[in-house]
DNA sequence: TAGATTGTTAATCGATTAACAATC
DNA sequence: TAGATTGTTAATCGATTAACAATC
């Protein structure tokens, strides 16, 4: 295995995914690390120094293809295959999840919804039946589930996150407001929208 | 002004604000940097040195009193006072925003929603009602707007920034897809859903 | 070829951790 | 008082920026 790429780094790459997206449909061929570093502000030695953590992309003298760098940046992050996605708890966040435009391009397919509330059941959303918690079980075992998005109160979100872990899922994508624990090769990525929101509230009560 | 605080630092205080909350429920009356850095996963000169950049909380040889220092803490985010928002594009992202139940003890109100959608006006979500677009420029004159939240699609986020900026918001809470370039004085806090989801696959194809 | 721009090494800067004197 | 634990300084570590030789 590759030596580890900090956080820092891998927290940035999403971000040139998307710039480089953008000029790629702008009809941009090849760019600078000089010109992109203006675009987003950051510097370009930032930008040689974190894509070379991963490869030369670029050509002395030229600079990088923006196609192909788009495409590597891709595969850095899994873009190059599919992801099945499930998610558990329909609520407003949920369904949120459940319908958000964007992940379907970039190869991630929802492929089950899950929750407690009765009068859900067989309801669909985008083609997609929500089904029951009781039927959680058996639709993991018979179906490749690649992730499991958690948005539900943070009080069950624990528990369900042992269960899903326990049938074999490697990768929770947690909405709850809670730090899930997790074993050893299982991945949590939290989204804390009020940790957002409050660091929002620091900056601007900063502003007088 | 004090010398300003690092992100890494900030970033950092709405996770000890959730701690604190969860311990001050347990009725813990007292922690060390020492316990509450196990609890966290975190080192407690991490805290020792995070803490300090705002004041010295706690007491040599007892520790940090919960309660003060959640409220101190709170202080710091800006908790300790109201906060009305006001937000655009009532989809799903915007729907589940609006109905978030946590805000609302955090003193985060949502006062009014906004979309161009005919369908919606007149109606309400938790009492608030939904407005039309060409509302918002009175709304914002008439009523105290601190933060806007930007629930949209991302070639509309743009103009919609800088139509409230230019009405004096100071405060834009953007979940569009793009990076909002915000004037002095205005704060821009981003939640790229599908940058956290991206960072996730990233992990997860390490995995193997 | 000459000019441009990368990949990469070295220098700087900042953030984290360790250590310990101050003190409750 | 003696023990515990902070606040804070010093040491280490890592990340960012600068510089430049390699090379397209």
């Amino acid at each position: 295995m590759e030596k580890p790429i900090s956080p820092a780094v891998i927290r940035r790459m999403p971000r040139y995914y998307r710039y480089l997206g953008e000029l790629m449909n702008q009809g941009v061929e090849r760019i600078s690390s000089k010109s992109l570093s203006e675009k987003m502000h950051v510097t370009a030695s930032q930008i040689r120094q974190d894509l070379n953590n991963f490869g030369g992309f670029g050509q002395q003298g030229y600079g990088y293809n923006v196609k192909y760098l788009h495409e590597e940046i891709g595969k850095i992050l899994g873009l190059d295959r599919e992801h099945a996605i499930i998610v558990i708890g329909v609520g407003n966040l949920g369904q949120a999840v459940a319908n958000y435009r964007n992940f379907k391009g970039l190869g991630f397919n929802m492929v089950g919804f899950f929750d407690i509330n009765p009068n859900l059941k067989g309801k669909k959303i985008g083609g997609v039946p929500i089904m029951m918690m009781n039927e959680l079980e058996d639709f993991i075992k018979s179906n490749k589930v690649d992730i499991c998005a958690l948005t539900l109160p943070k009080d069950v979100a624990g528990p369900t996150a042992e269960k899903v872990i326990s049938l074999g899922i490697k990768a929770i994508w947690n909405f709850a407001l809670v730090d899930l624990e997790a074993p050893e090769g299982v991945i949590v990525e939290n989204v804390h929208l009020s940790d957002s929101l409050m660091q929002l509230s620091y900056k601007v009560s900063k502003l007088d």
